[in-house]
DNA sequence: GCCCCTAAATAGATGTTTCCTATCAAACCG
DNA sequence: CGGTTTGATAGGAAACATCTATTTAGGGGC
């Protein structure tokens, strides 16, 4: 029965039977058969059929939120009682939104140390994607922003505030002290992608000034924005967090973005499901002890 | 797996290896076997094993939670796809305190109607046994006190405010007007056994006033009670919803009980699992609209 | 309009799991 | 110390799951 619920997920994740019975690791006939199975016992159809997938039924959709419950419990089951045995062990899987990324470390600091049987696998997602992970138990929680966009139904744990600095080569003109958000009009900007939260907030904040957001480079990762930055004139806009770690050689320099004063809450995210299991409360409890890290604002150099 | 954890939550329950097989409809040694396969699966002792049942290990206990999730979860997912699939229908089991038995028809009427693919089984418990029995999920929905014992994690509808009335054979002196706690000491009384909440809430306003309890006779049915009032010059002490069933006829009478007008809640209890089923929410939705009916106190004739 | 390609359902074979009956071993009780 | 209760074990029949191979049904391209 759970596994046949495993697989009615992993259908309306995939929307596709074969890559469903294949992320399953059975063939498409097998997965076919438990779905049809789970329709006879359950008495309705779940599946619209077709010669192809053709989406979830309504009770297809509410058996799916069942599903998801029965299954996650499952896992919480067997990940507690793996703890009871042997301590805290096994794998998190973290989505993280790019602009978090270097905090995963914070998180992870002091953690290994005292649990050396837990090993973490860290993805670089949108935070809608990180939502949408959550709820297919495709990760166990997820590092991303809590106050701006709505989260569902989930457990959240604020570490800290993000706050916005202009990342431009050392020597830029603008780096000479706060820049506000309303004179970033001319400025040619590398900036993430719009499916990043990131880069909506930016959007937001840039419109509230009045100015127009062309990016010239776009990108879903830090790096190639950096890199860039490196290059040329270009200058990007970080939060504070995301730009620390290049900003220890005398190449580039910040400066504080202000007029306003953004700043948007980033932590963590879990399903909500009491209880936690062991592992999940001691990264909870982790990010607890993280979440008094004031987000510092350095001066542009 | 399912089917594991109910003969696991059958066995924690029946506590003993013959009575949980004979509840699930399997042989023992099938019962045997599977706690055994769950033991393997999860990797560590959930049942301390001797020549005969010794409760469960810490592991077992933890997982006996999770399992009750779980099954709770897997058997509302077929609930509601069976609603879904033929409306509303099939079994509400209730349990109910004795004191309370009146009101069910309450809550029955016109969802009756409504829903006729809905059945009742009602059966008479004490408030603990319904607690426990919400636990084991051998009944869907209970009908007791909510504010006198604490009732662990769930979801409560208050329904009246149960108030006292003295019930004696007609022409009885202590019929004449309004009785107070402290003028029982040598009324002698019928009165529902110790384990019965509505008993410790009498003998808890009888010591406040300062009187003894030595009721002649105890049952745990109020129709022993009432049919022994009947005989002789005994008397009981009922809630007002529990004693206007046999005020119909001219040979009872009441009178309330004052100093203090004691007041205790009674409501519906269901197990705490968002999102309820459609019978549940239906049954509590039920329950709801009847929580305004006011307790009429009525006067002794 | 026809053909081809992809996607899901079906058929049949095979291996595994489940669950029964029968029996055994251990502990408890008088 | 024998009888009784309780849970574990053994062995076999039935049910179930899963595979490979094949068929059926749409959809798109030409």
């Amino acid at each position: 029965m759970i596994d046949k619920l495993e697989m009615f997920i992993a259908l309306a994740r995939e929307e596709h039977f074969g890559r469903a019975a294949a992320a399953q690791g059975v063939t498409q006939p097998t997965l076919s058969a438990a779905i049809k199975q789970l329709e006879d016992q359950l008495g309705v159809m779940l599946v619209w059929r077709g010669s192809r997938y053709q989406g979830l039924t309504p009770e297809g959709q509410r058996a799916l939120d069942w599903a998801r419950r029965i299954v996650g419990d499952a896992r919480s089951l067997r990940q507690e009682m793996r703890a009871a045995r042997e301590g805290l062990s096994g794998d998190i899987r973290l989505a993280v939104i790019p602009t978090a990324l270097t905090v995963v470390a914070d998180l992870t600091e002091g953690f290994t140390d005292k649990h050396p049987n837990v090993r973490f696998s860290v993805q670089s997602k949108t935070s809608i994607e990180i939502l949408e992970m959550l709820e297919n138990l495709e990760i166990d929680a997820g590092l991303t922003y809590l106050d701006n966009e709505p989260l569902g139904r989930v457990t959240t744990v604020p570490i800290y505030a993000e706050r916005y600095v202009l990342v431009a080569r050392s020597g830029h003109p603008l780096l000479a002290g706060p820049v506000a958000w309303g004179d970033l009009g001319d400025v040619p900007l590398c900036l993430l992608t719009p499916d990043m939260q990131n880069r909506r907030i930016i959007n937001q904040h840039m419109a509230e000034a009045g100015v127009a957001v062309e990016p010239q480079i776009e990108s879903t990762s830090v790096v190639v924005l950096v890199s860039h930055v490196l290059r040329s004139n270009w200058a990007t806009i970080l939060p504070v967090r995301a730009a620390e770690i290049f900003l220890a050689g005398d190449d580039l320099g910040s400066v504080p973005l202000v007029k306003p004063d953004a700043s948007h809450t980033v932590g963590l995210v879990a399903p909500h499901r009491e209880p936690f299991t062991p592992v999940l409360t001691a990264l909870l409890d982790r990010a607890r002890t993280l979440s008094d890290i004031p987000a510092a604002i350095p001066t542009g150099r």
